[in-house]
DNA sequence: TGTACATCAGTGAACGCGCGTTCACTGATGTAC
DNA sequence: TGTACATCAGTGAACGCGCGTTCACTGATGTAC
């Protein structure tokens, strides 16, 4: 028999404890990140959290694939207006929808792809579907771009075997996709992914007050490039 | 009356802390730095580590020095013995270096690129100089070519005057060098940077069993666009 | 309506741990005469 | 060559701290009759 859950002097405690864990992320760092302190700060005491979630790392756990699902769902979002057949706007939204999550939530965009946490090790298994799935859309853009002829992958330098049978691997995945198609993922992802990196790091020198300047004309030399 | 420094137990102990730092990092990444896990590892005391650091940010501000160095050298390295008159070639040389560096310690590029250490603070003034000086060898060899005219940066979209605005403040404090140059130099350095990172990041499928394949072909199709 | 009972979210004490940093010290080494 | 002395790299004990996790518990809540 299924009894309802009971007192709770916080409501949505769990998500309280995720959301306490995010500030505290915000400002030392994920690295510091420590269940003492989230309670101290909710007001609870250490162990109450263990109702929640079975140990730190599962705590990390849950924030990060929050944080994909964040991207991911942001990505979606940013196209989810626009015409089917416009591709080529639907790739610029993607791109700069992609930087203005990095640069809101620098901490989540830390978390998935900065310096791993010590003595952490992230479960691929549940850590791998949600990465896919914030990189999905631009792939999908990409794919339609192929599919109506608008991506110019001639433009690229003929591939290497090796390339090619890399991608080809790949392809055996992501059935249905084209090889230039996720080779052009990859590429747009690693470029889109250097800017934001570097802003969010505070590696742009500081002269340059809108970085979004720089990246906005990146997007744009994509679109001339191979599209 | 200058003395001599005396018995030492270990030679060169100030560089041997800092070697087993570097490992410490490597295993467990920096934010675990510990100095009673390097003098431990070193066989002497705690304390022993303060006649040669003030303390523990002293020792982790000069690794970030030692490592900005590094990248610099193997910059440097790379195009030493290359003809001064091709510099194309000296361009995708610089490229190939930046990841091989990068690849070769991925310890290292986290600490100068990735998430920051908790409770850390770079002294600007010590590490801004470092790091200026890894970008130095791209930047040069970018002005060389424009100067010779083998740089095209008329297939750039145009400036937008806000661009131009911040290129022409960062131009004030780097003489001689022209926004073009400028501009590419942070590009160049972006994507080389965003495909870098991904790689010692992991984040790159496991298919993609050779990561520099791609990256050299990043490095042509930059060549191939702007030289 | 009232009472006995089961549930289980949160408590508080305790565990063993490692950390950075301080301080007075020791004892091997080199110097001065 | 021998002795008294100054130096100072490294020691060992101690400080106060915060951490993750365990465990037996308590007491408010809901349930069954």
């Amino acid at each position: 028999m299924v009894r309802p859950t009971r007192r709770q002097q916080i409501p949505h405690l769990q998500e309280a404890i995720k959301d306490t864990a995010w500030n505290q992320i915000a400002e030392t760092g994920a690295a510091t990140l420590s269940l003492r302190a989230i309670a101290r700060e909710l007001g609870i005491t250490a162990p109450a959290i263990y109702n929640y979630f079975s140990d730190r790392d599962a705590l990390v756990t849950a924030l990060i694939v929050d944080a994909y699902t964040s991207l991911g769902e942001s990505q979606m979002a940013s196209i989810s207006e626009m015409s089917e057949e416009d591709l080529k706007a639907r790739f610029v939204a993607l791109g700069l929808a992609y930087r203005e999550w990095a640069v809101t939530y620098p901490q989540r965009y830390q978390l998935i792809f900065g310096t791993p946490i010590p003595n952490y090790v992230a479960p691929d298994d549940i850590t791998f579907p949600a990465a896919a799935h914030a990189i999905v859309p631009l792939a999908t853009t990409l794919q339609a771009l192929y599919a109506t002829g608008q991506l110019h992958p001639e433009r690229l330098a003929p591939m290497t075997p090796e390339l090619k049978s890399m991608l080809e691997n790949w392809q055996k995945m992501e059935l249905g996709a084209d090889l230039e198609v996720l080779y052009l993922t990859m590429i747009v992802w690693s470029r889109v992914h250097g800017m934001s990196m570097l802003e969010i790091g505070h590696h742009v020198p500081s002269v340059i007050t809108d970085p979004g300047e720089i990246f906005r004309r990146e997007i744009v030399s994509m679109l001339l490039q191979y599209l």
